[in-house]
DNA sequence: GTTAAAGCCTAGTGTTGCTAGGTATAACTT
DNA sequence: AAGTTATACCTAGCAACACTAGGCTTTAAC
């Protein structure tokens, strides 16, 4: 659904705040203006391989209610890999809108 | 490269001209500023399920000068899809940049 | 005490588009 | 004439991606 740019999402979406996975989830509903509704089988898989590329880091947390939380944090290549992405993407959408003569 | 919008870039390529295989790759290319420069492997198999699923009608056409080509255009519930596919991506991309706070 | 919500996870799978090859004809170079 | 480049088509196999469809645990609500 995402289409290649789940990564620029995920990494978005966490920005400076620190988050666990079931609120990314929301999180990405939310902004996306419900667009994007992930489900949970595609963005858990997708944060274990960004935090193994080293671009996010997590860590376990316990709130005062409520159930243990894996919380995650873009890492400074994270914050790196965003700016590229961002980047990235702009210029693909642009070349789609040529190509598709959208929004040109 | 396409990130699942190959279709519809194919399908925006061709629009009224009817186009052989090796004239989209150049035609891609050219409209899209040199970003997408496809490879072969790519657009051949995409055309043949393209027109499998009859969005697509090829014929052989052979010119005056060079060889034989196999010709493609929209047939109707291409042009149909096309629009459809030109909202979706314009749906989607306005997603992207929603998350991703770019272009807003 | 049972159901629903919050929260994490994985195995398996289908789609997609790429790599890396192969074939053939025409045009241009040397 | 021979070799190279450009044109033009094709396929098998593969890797990445994200989805389906499950499973597990803990807390809150009824």
């Amino acid at each position: 659904m995402l289409k290649g740019h789940l990564d620029a999402v995920l990494l978005a979406t966490i920005g400076d705040e620190a988050l666990h996975g079931y609120a990314i989830i929301e999180a990405i509903r939310a902004r996306s203006g419900g667009h994007f509704d992930l489900p949970e089988g595609t963005i858990y898989p997708a944060l274990h391989r960004l935090e193994l590329a080293g671009l996010l880091a997590s860590r376990w947390v316990q709130p005062d209610g409520g159930r243990k939380r894996r919380v995650y944090a873009l890492t400074d290549s994270g914050r790196q890999s965003l700016i590229e992405r961002r980047a990235g993407w702009q210029s693909f959408a642009s070349g789609i809108d040529r190509v598709l003569g959208a929004r040109a």
